[in-house]
RNA sequence: GCCCUCGUAGUUCAAUGGAUAGAACAAGGACCUCCUAAGUCUUAGAUGCAGGUUCGAUUCCUGCCGAGGGCACCA
């Protein structure tokens, strides 16, 4: 198909430059009505205004000429209102893709800008203070999705974490478990003002009790340390159970051990852009066109996230990706500016970064809004989520809308209606063809590279045909702009579509040639929904 | 107050600046002697408001209204 626009746009070069026309950087592209023809040029309309003629004048200027030499597997070129031109692709072209996609196989519709690069996808990246929620969810599927969507266009990708386990939060982490610790005992505690609720802090107090005894101290280095090994353990788990595995996880205290930080600081300071004012030290960003100056260490000595923030996106530069992806949720927007222009200021490039931000996810449960909070202990955690409606219905409604659409999770309607998620719609495509194949081989149909494809002319044929064909190009079209709902969109269009012809034409039938074309047209449709549904890491059952 | 994202059908969401704005759920009809009816067909229903750019705007720009998020010596 990209080969074939490439004729045709340079056919169509080729003809208003025969007619001294002025060159324009035209679209070529499907029109929505199929009646119109296959692909549809606005070249016309761009001419108007330094043509001073009327577009549909200069369409059919163009339109003669190409008609008298018509490019490879174009049958028609015609012309309509306002003064689109149409090319009609001969149905021979499609039905020659079935072959291709065959023979591709599950490598069909790959890409190859990323062949030999290496990219760095860096997604949830929560603290281990609490289990793994919907909130989460929608940055975890998200980061695994675009993850795949890379590799499928050839990037080798590493899938990393980033975490710290050193902070405020952690801390207080500790405490929270320390005080749950002395309530259980009977104790004296005290829980601390901004202290984790869950129960789930009960627990790990409990867990310390039996595992080390009730005579711990009060500051103790195992209430901490103990509550991040079972969080992130709960973490791993529920990441699992949604088909995610990370390659790497980076602990932020890595950059102050190996001395990162204190190099990158050294560095700003002889540029310059770090000052000390009120017992803080400050990072000169007005001198770098920005509002206002920002804090890189407070007056406690403790530095702000941008520093060791600076110091991983330095480190993950110089790891040499040639592709750096921060999924990040809509409440970080403000930060990492901040990060890029420090990085840049250390004299490095960082055109190859690129940041994600997903709006939020709204719970409403009853009808009402649910504030969520790690610490009020109100969430609903990934793995509530999956146990009730299973992976692929949660990977599915985080990956077919737009990452910058706030979306509303009603949980009612999310238990409720699971059975009504549109991913059943693709799977069932996909076993409804497992099935006919099932079939066919029981009445002795088995594919073979040698079918009519010609027969495939019913009009749902090539409807679904001429989708088959651009899968390539939406797979191209969401690495460029990484946003996985191309991808869904893509197969439940191709869902319909099969959909459609299943309804109209039957496959096994006594007519043997023409059994075997639609046998190989089925299996290429499957090989095509195998090929989405893995990247976006959804299961394709045989049966349903 | 300033910044970011979003306002599309009753609801949840689609739509590389293109021709008649698509689905799903909900509401009203129809279709299984036929490879799974988790399907198909069909009726009704929408671009927040006001300008601008363009041959053409849901899409780009400005203002207003509304929702969410930010604007920390929290991450």
């Amino acid at each position: 198909m990209k080969l074939l626009k490439q004729q045709i746009s340079k056919a169509v070069s080729t003809s208003i430059t025969s007619l001294s026309y002025p060159e324009k950087d035209f679209s070529l592209a499907p029109p929505k009505n199929p009646d119109f023809g296959d692909l549809s040029t606005n070249i016309s309309l761009l001419l108007t205004r330094d043509l001073k003629k009327s577009p549909l004048e200069i369409a059919n200027n163009i339109a003669n000429i190409l008609n008298q030499n018509l490019p490879k597997y174009v049958s028609k070129v015609t012309v309509t209102p306002p003064g689109f031109i149409n090319f009609k692709i001969s149905d021979s072209f499609y039905q020659s893709n079935i072959t291709t996609i065959l023979d591709a196989g599950n490598s069909y519709g790959k890409g190859s800008v990323g062949k030999r690069k290496t990219a760095n996808v860096e997604f949830v990246s929560a603290n281990p203070t609490g289990p793994l929620t919907v909130g989460h969810g929608r940055n975890a599927v998200l980061g695994d999705t675009v993850s795949s969507i890379l590799e499928w266009q050839g990037f080798e990708v590493t899938r990393e974490y980033y975490f710290n386990d050193a902070g405020r939060q952690m801390r207080i982490l500790g405490q929270s478990v320390e005080a749950r610790y002395f309530e259980i005992l009977g104790k004296e505690f005290k829980f601390p003002d901004d202290g984790y609720e869950g129960s789930y802090i009960k627990k790990i107090a409990q867990s310390i009790i039996k595992d080390k005894g009730s005579n711990l101290p009060s500051g103790d280095s195992n209430f901490k340390e103990k509550a991040e090994d079972s969080i992130f353990e709960d973490i791993k788990k529920s990441l699992l159970n949604l088909g995610i595995h990370f390659n790497q996880f980076t602990n932020e205290k890595t950059f102050y051990e190996n001395g990162e930080i204190d190099k990158f600081l050294g560095e700003l300071r002889s540029k310059e852009l770090i000052y000390e004012k009120k017992n803080a030290t400050w990072f000169k960003t007005t001198a770098l066109g920005m509002e206002k100056d920002r804090v890189f260490i407070k007056s406690s000595g403790e530095p702000t996230y941008r520093v060791p923030d600076t110091a991983y996106h330095r480190n993950k530069i110089e790891r040499g990706f040639d592709l750096i992806i921060d999924i990040f949720g809509a409440d970080h927007a403000d930060t990492y500016p901040d990060v890029l222009l420090a990085l840049k200021s250390l004299g490095l490039k960082t055109d190859h970064i690129r940041v994600l931000l997903y709006q939020f996810v709204t719970l409403i449960r009853g009808g009402e809004k649910v504030k969520m909070s790690t610490r009020k202990a109100n969430f609903v955690t990934m793995d509530e989520l999956v146990n009730e409606v299973g992976t692929d219905v949660v990977r599915y409604f985080f990956v077919m809308r737009s990452m910058n659409t706030h979306l509303d999770f009603d949980l009612d309607l999310a238990t409720d209606q699971s059975d009504k998620n549109p991913v059943f719609y693709l799977q069932y495509a996909h076993a409804r063809i497992c099935n006919i194949i099932k079939h066919g081989r029981e009445s002795g149909l088995e594919l073979s590279d040698k079918f009519e494809s010609s027969l495939l002319s019913h009009p749902e044929e090539i409807n679904l045909l001429r989708h088959m064909v651009r899968f390539p190009e939406f797979m191209e079209l969401a690495y460029e702009n990484l946003e996985p709902q191309i991808v869904a969109n893509y197969l439940q269009e191709l869902a319909t579509r099969f959909h459609k012809f299943y309804s109209h034409c039957h496959v096994i039938t006594d007519d043997l040639d023409l059994s075997k074309a639609r046998l190989a047209l089925i299996t290429s449709v499957n090989m095509i929904l195998l090929n989405g549904l893995n990247i976006l890491g959804i299961s394709a059952p045989e049966r349903m």
